[in-house]
DNA sequence: CTGAAAGCGCTTACAG
DNA sequence: CTGAAAGCGCTTACAG
């Protein structure tokens, strides 16, 4: 029987097996107990004692407060990530990079909403800054209250997926190689007059985004006026709103480079509420792929950049900095990847 | 200056200031520091006092330290919340139900993926079941080691959007009741071949909503025969060879039901690779609604299940259990809704 | 090879 | 009205 008599209604509220529970059934002392439950290299136990505890804890089933150990260790080995919309298809990629990695350096990762994180504010603060989290990974295109007051706060983090220099420490992709790619696509196709539907001006991923589509339009010797470029949120309604604009004016653009896959999505929406067809009217192209842009309608060309690469060192740049080692910022280099659907075909 | 130097080079790995530092700044025991910080409404201080606490806490930007605090309470005002797949844009208004109402009640809620939950296992193991939060919502559809062994933990937890009464509370949608208004609508529409892209035989929700589908087709007279259901992971994917199937049948459905939002996108691109007209040729519904949904091609028309409310009673039901109240199962009895846009169309 | 003891930073009766 | 002190459950030098 357990010590306080535990119960054993419905959900039990909590655990009471302590360490100095297993200690005690193993006939140790605490600090043998805690060296062998830890595979502690400088301990040296019986073999059979080390059976004996091992088997305490696991009859016990014994699990270790993480608020002592945390408390004494001051190391929550729990990194944070803050995501600017869970929902996005796209995250999921760097959400299972960033566990994937964390996982081989002993790190759990908690993820949190941007939105929440601002919104819930004083909750996530709590959350965030109270030394639950060893450090953080931000992945939100968007700043907010919280976030720029992180590097006043005394947690390592890492920007992930942005380049902000004046704020701190940021691992990104070369988003002008994936749009300038983009672009290449369609000049190879044929097409001349190519309009961007880019993110919005205050997100730097859009920012390069943009400079990429111009870089190629110069590239290819086409003109890339402000006509054929319009800014909008990364959403399917930006796209959409983006789209119908562009596909109003004359010339009428034949193809779309879009700066999300959401707002490609938007786009095609655009398109068929025009009566234009996608690809035989206007070619477009998505950024980031997710399993959702092969079953589009039609199945959508898009830019595959290494989500999960970056998502992995990021996690690397963050545990080094929670080591105390000071890191540099770093651009993925990985080129980006052009997949083909139905979505692009040569003009006419 | 701060105790120990705290130097101030690029990302300063952990804070320093203690409870201690604000009390002695502001010439006060630890004792009436802690209190009036944490707002104890059975202290009396000058409201002087009170105020140069407060200023000297602000002053030192000090944050509690959430173990220290935890341990001694043995709460950690947090909540776990475990999702089947975090880039289903369904679920973010599960999450977003949840932060909402735990916010409300005081409490923070962290978000796993139920893959990484069950496969960084000893990682998740470690952070959930370490009294790292005060209980769990678990919100994914298939089970596994991990969610299986729950119940032998002594950890509060409530079941989201499933009902097993064996594993523990839970709190469900009236799934039926959507897929039987999915099959009415298109009953009234007058179709009279409908067929079923069903879930993954082992998911209880799954299982709901093709007992719903058959209800409404019994209602109707229709008899719902074994050719015209398929069960299909929930996904793209599963829908699209699903759908396949089914429209290769003959007679040849005009309607399916689909019982995710993935599973529909697959349906409709199966339509399409052989050929048939959404809606003119098949008439789609999907199973619940996501801003995605309304830029399709044609834009989906779904079922509309209340995902909040179920979340935010989810949030209460673990609140009361957490507190030590037992509570029994809920299931929300808000009816569903029909969306109509345009993938659906009488029969000719 | 093993145990007693200090201390991580809080909160909270308890005593002034 | 305010402070000294115990204790939450661990880990880790340190001493045997």
């Amino acid at each position: 029987m357990t010590p306080s008599a535990s119960g054993d209604k419905q959900n039990q509220p909590r655990g009471r097996v302590r360490l100095s529970d297993v200690a005690r059934r193993a006939g140790v002392g605490t600090s043998v107990a805690s060296r062998v439950l830890n595979a502690d290299p400088t301990v040296s136990v019986r073999l059979e004692t080390r059976e004996r505890i091992l088997e305490a804890a696991r009859s016990l089933s014994y699990t270790p407060n993480a608020f002592a150990r945390g408390l004494k260790t001051a190391r929550t080995m729990t990194l944070g990530l803050v995501l600017s919309n869970l929902a996005y298809a796209v995250n999921a990629e760097i959400i299972r990079g960033a566990v994937r990695q964390a996982a081989r350096e002993g790190y759990v990762v908690l993820v949190a909403d941007a939105e929440e994180f601002e919104e819930a504010g004083d909750a996530y603060n709590r959350l965030l800054l109270e030394r639950r989290v060893d450090g953080l990974l931000i992945a939100s295109a968007t700043r907010g209250r919280a976030i720029d007051g992180l590097p006043s706060q005394p947690l390592p983090f890492v920007l992930v997926n942005r380049r902000e220099e004046a704020l701190g420490v940021s691992v990104s992709l070369d988003d002008a190689a994936g749009t300038t790619l983009a672009v290449e696509h369609l000049v190879a196709l044929r097409h001349n007059l190519i309009a961007h539907v880019g993110g919005p001006p205050d997100a730097d991923t859009a920012r390069r985004r943009l400079a990429g589509f111009k870089h190629g339009m110069t590239a290819a010797g086409i003109p890339a006026s402000p006509a054929c470029i319009v800014q909008a949120p990364f959403s399917e309604r930006g796209g959409y709103d983006a789209g119908k604009r562009l596909l109003a004016a004359s010339p009428r653009p034949t193809a779309i480079v879009a700066a999300s896959l959401a707002s490609a999505i938007g786009v095609i929406a655009a398109s068929r509420s025009l009566g234009l067809r996608v690809p035989d009217d206007v070619s477009v192209v998505g950024f980031h792929d997710a399993p959702v842009a092969a079953y589009l309608n039609p199945p959508l060309t898009t830019v595959r950049m290494p989500l999960g690469e970056m998502a992995e060192v990021a996690v690397d740049a963050l545990a080094q900095l929670i080591e105390g080692i000071s890191v540099s910022n770093i651009v993925i280099s990985t080129p980006p990847e052009l997949v083909e659907r139905d979505s692009t075909a040569p003009l006419l």
